[in-house]
DNA sequence: TGTTGCGGGTGGT
DNA sequence: ACCACCCGCAACA
């Protein structure tokens, strides 16, 4: 469809990437350049409309990996692997965290997992977190293709991210160790015992939110800067839980995205978020008085989804968001 | 429990 | 035909 439009974009890329290799392929051709005489270096952002030739031997392009969340996607041609993107999740109050950074979660890959993780709260405030569905591509998800030829792996990205960078998969399985470690807390535990001791010697009170970092390893976590306030763009939608207490949005758009938020959790009784507009996320809504958050692990210390601890939460970690950090 | 890749199948254009 | 996407399965970590 609309071809044509996508060929105007092929040629802007195409002069875009100068150097190396001219990239006068494309990766649907019969016939892929094999007198490539200079490899790219892995990219770990790849955006917009971007092609690269890596070695074979490149560990990460063998795996096809992206800090972007990808979803393997069935283009019924077993020659070349599609992906498209899963958008990042953001929290739902967007909230920031002490030193002025956004929560930007990494979606999780299997759709299972996704509505799950939806069902969290935002590790910073316990929000409701929303999943901003990447849009990049003609209103549809970035799209990635990897094919294997030769002694070259060629990737090629169409689309350009409209949304900010959700963390590594280093950064979520980081964070993910961390809240697991949270949940080892239980009232009588030693460690819990151990962390009193420590409060009682430093006279502060250490969160649950710092426990972590104490008890265990630190935690990485930059914040993308990029697309910083970006959200309050395009209505995004997906859903959430009801996590703390928050009235979770109403919609006001419709175009819920794709299938992440089942008809039935819409609410009838919207309520604008008398957000002054310029508030990100206006649009869905995500009830669930079901109880959701019913996370064992972020509920047994953080307070879970539950009636909230008293907001300030130090921060210092929980979201360890990245993305800035690694420079191509 | 989650990631990754595969492929059958559906619906839209 | 092509594309987006759902679903289940299997291998693997």
């Amino acid at each position: 469809m609309l071809k044509g439009a996508d060929d105007v974009v092929m040629e802007h890329e195409d002069s875009a990437s100068r150097h190396g290799e001219m990239t006068s392929w494309d990766i649907n051709d019969i016939k892929l350049p094999q007198d490539v005489r200079q490899i790219d270096g892995f990219q770990e952002w790849p955006d917009s409309y971007v092609k690269h030739i890596y070695s074979s031997e490149d560990k990460n392009a063998q795996r096809h990996h992206s800090s972007w969340a990808m979803r393997n996607t069935n283009n019924h041609n077993s020659r070349i692997l599609k992906k498209s993107c899963l958008g990042v999740v953001v929290c739902g109050n967007d909230c920031s965290t002490l030193d002025g950074r956004k929560i930007y979660l990494r979606p999780a890959i299997c759709d299972k997992a996704r509505q799950k993780q939806q069902r969290k709260c935002c590790p910073n405030c316990n929000g409701p977190l929303r999943l901003l569905s990447c849009r990049g591509h003609r209103g549809y998800p970035v799209t990635n293709f990897w094919r294997h030829e030769g002694q070259f792996i060629f990737f090629q990205s169409k689309g350009a991210h409209d949304h900010p960078r959700p963390e590594t998969k280093l950064e979520a399985e980081a964070r993910r160790s961390t809240q697991k470690a949270q949940t080892a807390f239980s009232p009588s535990s030693p460690r819990l015992k151990r962390i009193q001791e420590i409060e009682s010697l430093t006279g502060a009170v250490l969160t649950q939110e710092a426990l972590p970092f104490l008890l265990s390893k630190p935690d990485a976590h930059l914040l993308p800067d990029n697309f910083r306030g970006h959200i309050s763009k395009s209505s995004r939608e997906p859903v959430l839980g009801s996590c703390s207490g928050w009235p979770p949005y109403s919609r006001t758009g419709e175009d819920m995205g794709s299938g992440e938020v089942p008809a039935w959790s819409r609410s009838p009784h919207a309520l604008p978020m008398a957000k002054d507009g310029h508030g990100p996320f206006r649009s869905s809504t995500g009830p669930f008085g079901d109880g959701s958050c019913e996370d064992k692990s972020l509920l047994a210390y953080s307070g879970g989804c539950h009636p909230l601890p008293p907001y300030p939460v130090p921060q210092g970690s929980p979201c360890p968001m990245a993305s800035g950090t690694q420079h191509h």
